[in-house]
DNA sequence: CCGCCGGTGAAAATTTCCTTCACGTTATTG
DNA sequence: CAATAACGTGAAGGAAATTTTCACCGGCGG
């Protein structure tokens, strides 16, 4: 046994631009300490970069042995390798011009700042999310929902809607998901999963409980369990055989956590769902040409 | 007295990225085994910057003393500062390398290929979307919205999501709004709705009869109507006051038209929360606040 | 043949990094 | 509220990296 923090988040390997997003990632689950050092190294990773241990360690007040920790946590060997990343984010910011409008939304914006800044943050989401995506975990995952027999996918308040986004999908190329919207439905049909089948639980907390217990009993019952969620080290996580993790971007009062949490699920979902789609191809697209042609006929017909 | 490779080239800086071209300008006063590590260190900068200097001794047939050498040559303090150069310049190619995923998705993509696609993808919607936003009709929705006494929410399908995500995000400032699926229970609603209420139809394609109905009677009863398509010369443009113009992003078979609309009808929705939120700061703040509260109980003890 | 000199690497010296361990603090339970 | 356990933390020692020192080797001119 070695150290408290050996596991960073599941075997990722080191983060190369992705470091600013894992650090929001996981700052939640860090000490006081090891966020001061986090902070330090997301806010000029040219100055940390040139720094050693012990030059980052006296710079945040901290001990070299927790500057060593975080590095650990943020998924490198060790400092030694922390740094080298850093080198390199630096050199990326260097020459990709920093758009610099990461401003917050005050109440007295004007609503084309509102529009703009929105926009950009969102943007920034699904770089961060995209970075921080393990595609390894993400093609077990497709594996494993391409194969399946059924799938539930459990979500509540915003994270609902999403579960919903995904289970329209993936009933638009003929797979049979489903999204449990109520607690008490959930974990009566979660115990009717068996070994073919695939379970997803959307949390962006990793903590809500209405949305772990169902996982849990699919867990439990044999089926394959999958979890969307924004703390790799959440409870949730206990109970998924797949864990990808979508990005956490500041909040602040006029932007609550909802809206850049659900930017990101959405595009993991959607690469789930190509994922999947590319994997049942031969069935998948006859069945999306079928749904495109059914609609049409909802519409009125075309103006112009 | 210290070593015979004091200066390196005149009193330089590190080099930042000219680092080819500095070995090649500095390859004729090199000895022959230094020759063979600027040579390792020019060809792959990624791969030396994983080494040690004794790793870098041995793959070039040489030792420790020759690497720090040509470090010194090359104008670094020591090949620990030649290393971080290194890893900043493999960064540096690395996102050169990026933006050129533009293609389509195609069946035997890898998955890496898939998210990286479809972020980009996404991201460009937005900028669309952005930049498309009538900031007037915007404004004027966003007032409309901020004094409405009742707020209905029309969409079907993909788009009802997304009215089920305006319909949260405004009941959690306090304003009376439903997102309406169903499309007899929408007209039946609104035959209720009077001057002081608000409806919304959100419908990429902008000729959902679905919508369009309880619209037109949502009109024609004196309701203020806003329309959130990618349509603006569509049928659903004729009955609403305020239109708000979405983008529509090139499909293809694996990726429907649903995907890249609702990331733009996303944003939109966003602008008009927080346009809303700003307008009624005074309600929205405490409320926000309140139901942030009320969730933290969801949620289990928090690991760490 | 001898001596000098640049080039080179082995090994010592030093710096940097990592691990261990004990102390203080905070949470938890009776 | 006290007792206890778990956790976070840094100091110090140990390991690994880097840097320096120094002796050797081979060639060339005297």
């Amino acid at each position: 046994m070695k150290e408290i923090f050996t596991g960073g988040s599941s075997g990722a390997p080191p983060a190369p631009a992705a470091l600013a997003a894992k650090v929001r990632t996981l700052a939640p689950s860090m000490t006081r300490s090891m966020q001061r050092v986090a902070e330090a190294v997301a806010g000029d990773p040219a100055g940390c970069a040139a720094l050693t241990v012990t030059g980052l360690a006296e710079l945040t007040g901290t001990s070299e042995a927790t500057v060593v920790r975080t590095a650990r946590l943020l998924g490198y060997p060790g400092y030694r390798d922390l740094r080298l990343a850093l080198a390199g984010l630096a050199a990326q910011q260097q020459s990709g011009r920093a758009p610099a409008v990461t401003a917050d939304i005050a109440v007295d914006d004007p609503i084309a700042d509102v529009v703009a800044k929105l926009a950009y943050d969102e943007q920034q989401t699904l770089v961060d999310t995209a970075a921080g995506l393990d595609t390894a975990q993400l093609g077990a995952a497709v594996s494993a929902l391409a194969a399946a027999r059924r799938i539930d996918i459990y979500g509540v308040g915003a994270s609902s809607l999403v579960a919903q986004d995904l289970a329209q999908k993936l009933l638009r190329i003929g797979m049979l998901a489903h999204a449990m919207g109520d607690p008490h439905l959930s974990v009566t049909n979660a115990v009717l999963l068996r070994s073919k089948d695939v379970a997803v639980a959307i949390t962006h907390s990793g903590s809500t409980g209405d949305v772990i217990e169902p996982l849990r009993v699919a867990f439990e019952h044999g089926a394959t369990t999958i979890a969307i969620t924004g703390r790799p080290d959440g409870p949730v996580t206990q109970y998924a055989d797949h864990v990808l993790t979508t990005s956490t971007a500041r909040e602040s009062e006029l932007r609550p956590a909802a809206m850049s949490s659900r930017t990101s699920q959405l595009l993991v979902v959607d690469c789930l769902f190509v994922g999947v789609a590319q994997r049942t191809y031969e069935t998948a697209a006859p069945a999306l040409a079928a749904s495109y042609e059914a609609l049409a006929h909802r519409h009125s017909p075309r103006s112009r």
